[in-house]
DNA sequence: CCAGACGTTGTT
DNA sequence: GTCTGG
DNA sequence: CCAGACGTTGTT
DNA sequence: GTCTGG
């Protein structure tokens, strides 16, 4: 399911957080600060931010600075996981994901695995393609609040012949995808939202696997903290480019297209149920505005069916929705700044992660073909 | 005992 | 590394 | 996950 | 089609 997610922050970096109270700064906080370096294409084999705790006495310090109580440790790791008695840091296994149902069953890759080095992937949200025919459409998933998605991961470090550093590397546990988002994929990361699920999910104190665990695993469902899900533009599905836009919402881009198209409204085809469309209202708070240019040309392709499908979630049926309350708990109020100290650490300039050309303009009959030049402040 | 798997997604 | 299959 | 490669001999 | 690289 999930092979590709958005959020990521510079490799090699290793950063102290101060307790679980600075958890909650997390969303928003650490990416303002420029902690982080967002990135709108984290792909498999590169290296992402990871949440774990470290245990008194253990020998995995790496280089963290040792300022005393905190046990929270936020760094770099290298998506798809070597087992530790790997020699080699290619496998021939698929470790992007590991089954939620397989950690419950026990045994197996994870079963020496999973007791003891759970971790939270850091995420602003993550792609899924719906397929349509032969076509695949690239959807964007995360929380309607902007907050930081808390992804359920497991983690461990591998001695490669040849280096002398151990290779950390790790994997996104998945489970079924619920019900409002079953018509886009059958599968879902294992998203963590409460305070007590994701110190539940971090403490390995007890080495072992217990039911609590298992039931978070269960399809997401939080109806304090709402997903949401909308389609992005094709050209996130090629590695390696970068842009804001693969977070923004397509439809954003069409809308004159839109307004031209939309006198042609539904008539649900199947009974799926879909997701509500980005309220228009809402999709202006932009997550650490990025000093990143955009592409100087975005080419996006509308292909008649899809579009007149994609037309037609949007009146669908929705998503919980919540006009409650503040989403995190008072426990996880920061105190002052988390971050203050990350040693030596210091807010870096974006690094130019621009690759791409020009999309490519072959217009290939049967679909519609339109260019959209944003004109980049 | 040794050899070989150990995994996921998507597609057919 | 650990478990399974032969 | 998607995108892109997937090969050899001989000659320069 | 299948494998590799990002």
């Amino acid at each position: 399911m999930c092979g590709r997610f958005a959020l990521g922050l510079p490799a090699d970096e290793v950063y102290q957080l101060h307790g679980y109270p600075a958890l909650h700064a997390e969303v928003g906080e650490w990416v303002n600060q420029d902690l982080f370096v967002p990135r709108y294409n984290v792909a498999p084999n590169t290296q992402a931010p990871v949440l774990r705790r470290r245990y008194a006495g253990s020998s995995d310090a790496t280089d963290a600075s040792e300022s005393g109580s905190s046990n929270l440790v936020l760094h770099t790791m290298k998506w798809g996981l070597i087992p530790h008695w790997s020699k080699s840091e290619t496998t021939n296994l698929s470790t992007i994901n590991a089954r939620g149902e397989n950690l419950v069953e026990g045994g197996g890759l994870w079963g020496s695995i999973k007791g003891k080095k759970r971790c939270i992937v850091l995420a602003q949200g993550y792609y899924e393609w719906l397929k349509k025919g032969k076509h695949r459409l690239p959807h964007f998933s995360r929380h309607k609040d902007d907050k930081l998605m808390l992804l359920a991961g497991l983690y461990d470090t591998a001695t490669i012949e040849g280096r002398s550093e151990p290779l950390w590397t790790f994997t996104i546990v998945t489970t079924s995808a619920n019900k409002d988002f079953e018509w886009l994929h059958d599968r879902q990361p294992v998203i963590l939202t409460s305070y007590s699920d994701i110190t539940t999910w971090l403490d390995t104190s007890s080495q072992t696997w217990t039911k609590d665990l298992s039931r978070l695993l269960d399809p997401y469902h939080d109806a304090s903290s709402p997903l949401e899900c909308y389609a992005v533009p094709k050209e996130v599905g090629k590695v390696g480019t970068e842009s804001p836009t693969f977070i923004q919402p397509v439809s954003k881009r069409k809308d004159g297209i839109e307004a031209m198209f939309s006198n042609h409204t539904q008539s649900s085809p199947s009974g799926k149920p879909k997701l509500a469309p980005p309220s228009p209202a809402k999709r202006k708070r932009e997550i650490s505005p990025p000093a990143e240019p955009m592409p100087k040309s975005m080419l996006f392709e509308v292909d008649e069916e899809s579009e007149a499908k994609g037309l037609d979630r949007r009146h669908s049926q929705a998503v919980v929705k919540s006009t409650t309350e503040p989403l995190v708990p008072q426990c996880l109020t920061t105190s002052t700044s988390p971050l203050q100290s990350p040693s030596t650490k210091k807010p870096r300039p974006q690094p130019s992660l621009h690759r791409k050309k020009q999309a490519k303009k072959g217009a290939d009959s049967s679909a519609k073909i339109t260019s959209f030049f944003s004109r980049a402040s």
